[in-house]
RNA sequence: GCGGUGGUAACUCAGUUGGUAGAGUGUCAGCCUUCCAAGCUGAAUGUCGCGAGUUCGAAUCUCGUCCGCCGCUCCA
């Protein structure tokens, strides 16, 4: 059933020019999809209406656009470099992959284990005048243990400082360990999946001149903080924010364009006082899931704590969408605490602070992160719009039409200007005049190919909030008919207010209002 | 990467024991039509994923290969 409704919506997206595969025509390219005529509207839209919540909504609030390309050792401060290189190891017999450090360090767990018991067994025997420390420094049994776990964790964190994999392999095959769920020990080699993608700035030679394509586009604003605040006077508390593509070589990329190994971030970076973080995540939290209550039903959204938080945070929440696969992540809130200014300015060795008259010292502000996927939003809108339904016909018959039914101020089309007849040159005509007209204020389409039904279910298809119609009355007294998409129901105003009309109830305002 | 499964028109799919491709929807042109898809007439569109083999002959059989989907591993 959901699985059904999945199928259907992506070949919708392909056979309404809203998302196509990338590079088709050369078989297609994993993980990887293009815009159509109407994605690229539908996702301007939602573009526009987070940026205008943020940047318009907000005075403390300014944008920014960063470059893809930033100086590599921005990743190293960042804890990309490190965090986002896996040593994988897959056991041959059992299939399934392991991250070859995690198997050694549960073999380390194992070996202090170990000591522990030996430890506890002797307290035991000893009873009251048992001295732990002197035990542990001396008992040749604890001693071989915790020297073992330790000289094991030694070797652990050189070959992962030095990228010797086949040390790793050496390790894991010397501490003999099998594989957790079946026992076995047959191993491939261990290797290194780097998921970030780099490239070559090529006038800087040799291996200083590899570049990473941005992971996240957080650090960009990072390492832009003391330029905004300067230049924008802006007073803390206050917030960046930035849309832009990023990339994450993922191991698998699934589920159609929930995720992508080229996609788009909306993230904004608010900085706060120390000791503030916690009100200001709350107030996020909220702010966060008003946004998205205005154009989702309240059902379809949760929240979800992190269980492991990672290695920046201090607190961090998931948005999450039922999409037809499940409650998945659609946006993140994260308190970062100082961690990214932090580590930028050691590592840079520039000042990131900020100087507060208030409290009359300099500190290095904490910062709290929404970051919504760009993508996974227009996947949402899109999973929660389309609908088929059972509507009458012309005779009252039950037919079954297929609608879009996105926020008016989301659609990609606003508007679809019809003849009522093609064959009459009048309608025609004045039906062209009408579009002349509407084609200034709003996206519209001009129709007038097969039945106007067949029409209306055209729009309705790709979401068009409005129809307006030309007929005979038209030609008398300048009056056209407007058709609403969800309702089918018609209403006949001036030609001259059409443009007032669709322009109201298509505006982003009225999404911007529910935020209020 | 492994396992499962699949690849035929823009979309959904059929194609019987091997005889060089069909349907519905959609698209285009024309007719009809005074407001909610499926009225009439006509038309276009496929290297049947790709390559090799078997065969007189392959969408169909064999092998290889590429790509997709689902599951596992990963997801800061």
């Amino acid at each position: 059933m959901q699985e059904d409704l999945f199928k259907r919506l992506v070949s919708h997206c392909k056979e309404y020019g809203f998302i196509y595969p990338s590079s088709e025509v050369y078989d297609g390219l994993n993980g990887v999809y293009d815009y159509g005529p109407m994605g690229v509207e539908l996702k301007n839209n939602i573009k526009e209406y987070w940026w205008r919540s943020m940047v318009q909504m907000h005075e403390n609030i300014t944008g920014i656009d960063s470059a893809i390309f930033m100086h590599p050792l921005i990743w190293k401060a960042s804890g990309h470099v490190d965090a986002f290189n896996d040593p994988l190891v897959d056991n041959k017999d059992s299939k399934k992959r392991y991250r070859a450090d995690v198997l050694v360090e549960g073999e380390i767990d194992k070996m202090i284990a170990k000591a522990d018991k030996e430890v506890d067994k002797a307290a035991k025997r000893f009873g009251e005048t048992f001295d732990e420390k002197l035990y542990r420094e001396t008992n040749p049994r604890v001693l071989e243990y915790t020297q073992k776990a330790e000289a094991t964790e030694k070797r652990l964190a050189n070959a992962l400082k030095n990228n010797d994999m086949a040390d790793l392999k050496a390790l894991i095959e010397e501490l003999e360990i099998a594989d957790p769920d079946t026992g076995s020990r047959n191993w491939t080699e261990v290797r290194q999946f780097n998921l970030m993608f780099s490239t070559q700035m090529s006038n800087i030679g040799g291996d200083d001149g590899k570049l990473y394509l941005r992971p996240e586009t957080a650090q960009g604003i990072f390492v832009n903080f003391s330029n905004v605040q300067k230049t924008t006077r802006q007073k803390i508390p206050f917030g960046i924010a930035q849309i832009g593509k990023a990339f994450r070589n993922e191991i698998v990329a699934r589920q159609f364009i929930f995720r992508m190994r080229e996609f788009e971030q909306m993230e904004m970076q608010f900085f706060v006082r120390p000791g503030t973080e916690m009100e200001w995540y709350n107030t996020w939290k909220a702010r966060r899931m008003a946004w998205h209550r205005a154009v989702t039903p309240a059902e379809k959204l949760r929240f979800k704590d992190h269980d492991n938080l990672a290695h920046y945070a201090n607190a961090a929440v998931d948005v999450q969408f039922e999409f037809p696969f499940g409650f998945k992540e659609l946006e993140g809130i994260h308190s970062r605490t100082d961690f990214d200014l932090g580590s930028h300015s050691q590592l840079s060795g520039k000042k990131m602070q900020y100087f507060d008259p208030e409290l009359n010292e300099h500190y290095t502000p904490y910062v709290v992160e929404t970051s919504v996927g760009c993508d996974r939003m227009v996947l949402s809108v899109l999973s929660n719009a389309l609908v088929e339904e059972t509507v009458p016909d012309a005779q009252g018959e039950d037919s079954s039409r297929t609608v879009l039914r996105v926020h008016p101020a989301l659609a990609p089309v606003k508007c679809a200007v019809l003849p009522l007849l093609k064959n009459k040159d009048e309608l025609v005509e004045k039906a062209r005049e009408v579009y002349d007209k509407l084609k200034f204020h709003f996206i519209c389409q001009y129709d007038e190919k097969d039945a106007v039904g067949r029409r209306y279910r055209r729009q309705d298809a790709i979401g068009t909030p409005y129809c307006v119609t030309i007929d005979f009355e038209t030609l008398e007294n300048n009056t056209v008919t407007i058709r609403e998409r969800d309702s089918m129901e018609q209403v006949r105003v001036p030609i001259t207010e059409v443009a007032k009309i669709v322009g109201d109830k298509t505006d982003m305002r009225k999404l911007l209002e529910m935020l209020a």
